[in-house]
DNA sequence: GGCATTTAGTTGATGCTTCAACTTACTCCC
DNA sequence: GGGAGTAAGTTGAAGCATCAACTAAATGCC
């Protein structure tokens, strides 16, 4: 076992701080949402990614690899979100050992009705205020980050 | 209702990549430590506190609060910590509402074993390979963002 | 002094996440 | 073509977070 190597003091100070980020904006997207939606942000992050998709399906796998969860969290919350009426599973044509979650209008709904409240808590958490300047220093500390971790599995938008 | 104000593109791209790292880091964070020291990231969080204040001791108030966290879950964790014999629940001399939670010599032992292999998680999925430019940019894009939120209740180190 | 409010903390129920164990289907290949 | 191995998904148990309801101490104030 080598010498552990420390932080620097502004690496420290920096770690900080994204720490607090990380425990906080997390807690103010979940609580908006919750509020005034009923929903988590993990569920609302899922009925998005949907309703991008061709159809409106996806596999679960591949909404897994998406949503950056484990394929089990998925598991669960496409069942709660069944429950709830916002998607339903069925056998993917291609492979039958996939299955497809697919949105349903009510889910569609539900989304678009919750969407404006959500990108307000977006906006005035984390991008009011922010100048060109600081929405491009975000921009590449994230990609910095997500080099390290192992990119994001998003695609290119578009 | 004023008319829904969306997100830039740019915006959005810089979202996505933030929201993942949201995912992400806390997942990598919690697992090493999970695994490597049996303790969540927040306890190791809280023991970090701890072992930097005054006679490694604070108020649970105070601590909440450095801790980014609700008071009732600090209680929870604190109860957790105690069972395991990292912390000490003591009143507060000075006003007899409050209590302080003691840092363990246990408590401190732990923390020690466990910083170099967390310290290494944090270097190799945020630091390394993070130029000075990128430190600046991750340092100021934190900064802007816990502007909007609440800054951080984080005392400047020393 | 006595009542209302605020501050500090605790507790229990509920719900979500994780982990490990399991099933089922597909692939390789000999 | 029949196993060995892997890929996709499900499920149940255990642990942690959140919320609301609660106790108790301090403060204000009339």
């Amino acid at each position: 076992m080598a010498e552990t190597q420390w932080l620097s003091e502004a690496e420290q100070r920096t770690w900080r701080k994204l720490v607090a980020v990380l425990m906080k904006l997390p807690a103010g997207l979940e609580g908006q949402l919750q509020r005034d939606a009923d929903i988590s942000h993990f569920e609302y992050w899922v009925l998005a990614l949907l309703s991008e998709a061709p159809d409106r399906a996806m596999r679960l796998s591949a909404l897994a690899a998406q949503a950056n969860s484990s394929l089990s969290r998925l598991s669960h919350v496409v069942t709660r979100l069944e429950k709830k009426g916002f998607v339903t599973r069925e056998p993917c044509p291609d492979s039958s050992r996939s299955m497809l979650a697919v949105l349903s209008d009510n889910g569609y709904r539900k989304l678009v009705a919750a969407a404006p409240g959500h990108v307000e808590a977006v906006r005035s958490l984390v991008f009011e205020g922010l100048g060109v300047e600081e929405l491009s220093d975000l921009d590449r500390a994230c990609d910095a980050i997500l080099g390290r971790i192992g990119g994001p599995p998003v695609p290119p938008p578009r």
